[in-house]
DNA sequence: TTTT
DNA sequence: TTTT
């Protein structure tokens, strides 16, 4: 009876965080941000960007994939669920940390020359069960949709 | 270039937070419960149901919907965007909230018979049923989320 | 008491349709490719990828927007609604089609480099209003998270 | 590297189709209806409500839950994405039906006292809500959507 | 603090 | 064909 979804996209603050759990879980964290542009109101007045920061977390294969592509920087779509989670600070004073659990994530506006920037070690496309398939990303010629475009055609 | 977008559908917690600003802006707030199906697991593990507690926050138009109709219990559709805001506790410590800043609101699972328990006045369906009210209500004083907020410190 | 809502992120499928109405206001057009991933199942049978088509439909100023950026190719973020319109084939049949009327679109992928590559004419990014900020996304400095933040204190 | 994702809250135009394929697969099929606003412009036009029919597909367990609980009338959230499937009419010519299959299903508005409104039978609200039937239907043969397909046709 |  |  209940729906909890949230849909983000936006830029990683810094390098993600990693960690593995004693069972092997792996587990990734990192910082989006969202960016809401400014704009001059009827009256004349400059209201101006304003970024908004997301605490995501990822487990088991998401955070597997983030370890090897997302970095500080990365653009990526993010699906997920609001999760407020409360701690005692140092003061034993409760606190609560909003964070988006995510389901699912998507790497944007990769192209073809990305393979050297994505981790720099040991991509294995046939164990990953998330990985792109060996021809899609990295190469540009299976993309049905602009079969005779050259990579210097590419708009952005 | 980014996306910052929330939906939820749940109960409302309480009845909401309605004031007035000076210049007679209407700003409404209520908690918002989303509850997580619990489940057993395959090693036969009972995972209970885990409610989710979410702070909206609604202006002008759907703040005035909210004084109207909403209230406890109440299920309701949320569109909005995510908004943390810091403030300085008493200890003078930083402190966040993150809050969903409403865009839209759908008022759920009303029906014909319901007239009466549409706030307890003077509901017309012969109206829009999403008019707004023409009759304003002082605000209360008291903001949920931040019991010693002064009015003034409201941050958004 | 309804949502109507699709969102979107694709290839577009071939160089937009721009056409300009009588009174001047500008509607365009596209078709947008989705990729399912294939997969292979328990049973060892390979599922193949499955690329759905999407006739996206823009009006006023994202028709001036695509006009501009899109092309055969771009990577967008689509917001919209569901809209099955029909209309009478050659053979007097009733027929329908169902377009995605767009309420937002993000451009995805570009960067700081691309001034060049946007539109073959009159970009500014000083001007334009979808340009990414030179400031925002690198820099660390502004992420109130986790500056002081060891990694032990992550409470998850 | 893509996105296609649809929600609508509506409701439900007719009788859901239920059908059981020969592997005891359920599959059902309902028309959900969403309405937009009509409004007066600035201009003092008068912009009537719109409505928009959406061909929902669901499988398995939520077909089911369909079977037991969703109505005529019935008011539901639905979160899908979009398929197209092509078929040839009786004149040969090739025609396009737009469907939404339905990834995720949740029942609106119900309420403690509707135990009869919910399906004619055998509602225990002891039993979790939403349990799948024990009980099988047989299915009817109508495709609401295509009103001479045979069962072995089904596209999907 | 809601709801099923 | 639904609902308000």
């Amino acid at each position: 009876m209940s729906v909890n979804k949230v849909i983000l996209i936006g830029n990683v603050g810094k390098d993600p965080d990693i960690r593995y759990l004693d069972n092997n879980v792996c587990v990734a964290s990192f910082t989006l941000a969202t960016t809401e542009r400014g704009y001059t109101t009827s009256a004349g007045i400059q209201i101006p960007d304003k970024t908004e920061w997301h605490n995501i977390v990822l487990w088991r294969g998401l955070a597997k994939i983030t370890e090897q592509y997302v970095k500080k920087g990365t653009q990526v779509y993010i699906e997920g669920k609001l999760r407020t989670r409360s701690w005692d600070d140092q003061n034993g004073i409760r606190r609560y940390t909003t964070e988006i659990y995510a389901d699912n994530m998507e790497l944007l506006g990769r192209r073809a020359d990305q393979s050297n920037t994505v981790s720099g070690n040991n991509y294995n496309p046939a164990q990953n069960t998330y990985a792109q398939p060996t021809s899609s990303v990295q190469s540009t010629t299976s993309n049905p949709f602009d079969e005779n475009n050259q990579i210097d055609d590419l708009p952005f």
